[in-house]
DNA sequence: TTGTAAGCGTTATCAT
DNA sequence: ATGATAACGCTTACAA
């Protein structure tokens, strides 16, 4: 007699006649096995509304179901990218997203991670930037045994363990426009040290500018930290400069927004007197006015494809799927950049 | 000996010179345990760095420690503030938190979170509006044995199910502060039909404007469903009215943005030709020019608690947690707000 | 205060 | 093709 609650394996094989493990060969197609008692077994499994005990499974097969999403970005619309990309990726299996969160700059941040990747014994966990270009981090989850897949602005670990986007080619193309669009004196709203995407994106936008034969002065580079904040005292400094910059290049869309703020506090017209190009088309740079022109970072299918790769590489027999580890970044033209006032 | 990997309770025991119960007993703090047995057992433990299996552990408990966070909110920032309240509370125990994504509109919405819970057999979980105010997701909790905390914008069901912000109220405070202003032509941004909170905030509109003794006119409501287009539409509704609105209130930060793009599109000065409040706070508030005035909804610390009442329940011994069920919002004045135009 | 035996619900091994 | 039995790592009786 059941004693309560779900039916179990057990219940199923009572009634069905036939032995445990018959049923669990059920639940787990395994080829060998009588048409006739399949099917029987299905029925019972119908009609009693069964559905296999993840715990149990997990302790028999000594692995569980459950992808980490580790991150410390502070960026919820990125976030958010990266948990839909994911569960779009683990829709249909048997695997579950749970987020850990990174306080960023805590002393103890590494031993946080490592105590709950031990306590949870997750499957494995896919790092987020800026906490996945921490190499310390990687070779926890190594350590640990732990596996882990990282996204990044730049090819940061072997093809199985990374996606990357081209931040530094799309930052490059999208300096060119400004060039294209006449534009000499282009300032640069840097991202935070440490974070690699920032120094992609430094680099791209110095190379677009040597190869044009254009001077980059020092005072044409102001640091900022990805927030609105930060891209509105970087965006003064620059408009400071006399002669001032006709573009301003800022490293993602939030602190674009700061510029954008700080040009209308000085009376500056965008995009007549000051054209922008930001980097993430964020919903924010549609919201903005004018609308930003920007950078579109795939996120979204970088990390369906890296929990591709992390619960890919389990299935024994079936093919090595073959995720892509480089993703493009686009482009977008909006109501932010014009040529220079002449 | 160790077959591979983590050490078991096995281990200790056999080391420590105890039974697997003295052990069981030391990691789960029972009071009947000899001070002795009890030191050297942990000094075992920290020298293997031993970690009890989670899934054997729910396994033997029959339960598990997962918290869901079932959602379908368009909002990141909201999700993300969720999370991040749910996780505080989470934190240092041992549930971890599994992310549910909802299709609202999905027609297999019911049937896809039915098996989401059954499969998943979650120990709670925590209903974000506006599936939180869907009467038959919590049914289906119910049905299934599930336990269940609701947010949202009123009550909506027992104080330990649910926790909850007075929208109704603030809304009708933000709206006494544009009345108190001079404002006389209000114009309301209403949130989409289905969401509680849009109900609830359009009642605190209309009471305020009753209660003040201003006529409603058909024409100074216009529908949005939350986003930053909605409300630029409705904001070019609002705004063909002759004689025109002088303030405007925005059921949500996202289309009060909206709401300045389309008056400045109009060449109106915010707030000079027009004051606007939102509903929110979200980091878009502060971000857009001028500043948004806005209601803080305190959606972090309400799901902090919400979670706290999911597992606070639990402890058997333990005192009921007593958590409060209403939160109180409150308004954040900024610059998007002035005395309307002589 | 501590240990023994049984059980949680599943899968693996090795029969038949 | 199917089943008996022993894991998996832990907890709860129930003894001692």
């Amino acid at each position: 007699m059941r004693k309560s609650g779900q039916p179990t394996i057990n219940d199923v094989a009572r009634i069905a006649g036939v032995s445990k493990k018959t049923v669990s060969r059920v639940i787990n197609r395994s080829p060998l096995l009588g048409e006739e008692t399949r099917r029987r077994v299905e029925e019972v499994i119908g009609g009693l509304g069964y559905i296999p005990n993840p715990q149990a499974r997990a302790l028999a097969l000594r692995r569980n179901f459950l992808i980490g999403l580790v991150h410390d970005n502070p960026n919820a619309q990125t976030v958010m990218n990266v948990q839909q990309g994911m569960l779009e990726a683990l829709h249909g299996t048997e695997f579950e997203m749970v987020v850990r969160p990174l306080d960023r700059g805590s002393a103890t941040m590494l031993e946080d991670l490592r105590h709950f990747l031990e306590r949870q014994r997750l499957f494995g966990v896919l790092l987020m930037p800026p906490v996945s270009e921490n190499d310390s981090v990687a070779q926890l989850c190594t350590d640990i045994g732990c596996r882990y897949v990282r996204m990044g602005s730049a090819a940061l670990d072997t093809s199985e363990r990374m996606v990357a986007s081209n931040d530094r080619e799309a930052v490059r193309i999208a300096t060119d426009y400004l060039i294209a669009q006449g534009h000499r004196r282009i300032g640069l709203v840097a991202g935070p040290h440490g974070f690699r995407s920032a120094r992609e994106r430094r680099l791209g936008f110095e190379e677009a500018l040597a190869q044009a034969g254009i001077a980059l002065p020092r005072s044409m580079v102001a640091d900022g930290n990805y927030t609105f904040e930060s891209g509105l005292v970087a965006a003064e400094r620059l408009l400071d400069v006399i002669p001032r910059p006709t573009a301003i290049f800022s490293s993602n869309d939030e602190m674009a927004a700061g510029v954008i703020h700080a040009a209308r506090q000085r009376g500056l017209d965008i995009p007549r007197d000051l054209s922008i190009i930001g980097f993430d088309d964020t919903p924010i740079a549609a919201h903005v006015w004018p609308p930003l022109t920007t950078v579109r970072w795939p996120i979204a299918s970088m990390a369906r494809s890296a929990a591709l790769k992390l619960i890919g590489g389990d299935d024994d027999e079936a093919e090595p799927v073959e995720e892509p580890s480089l993703f493009l970044s686009t482009l977008i033209r909006r109501g932010s950049v014009a040529s220079p006032p002449a």
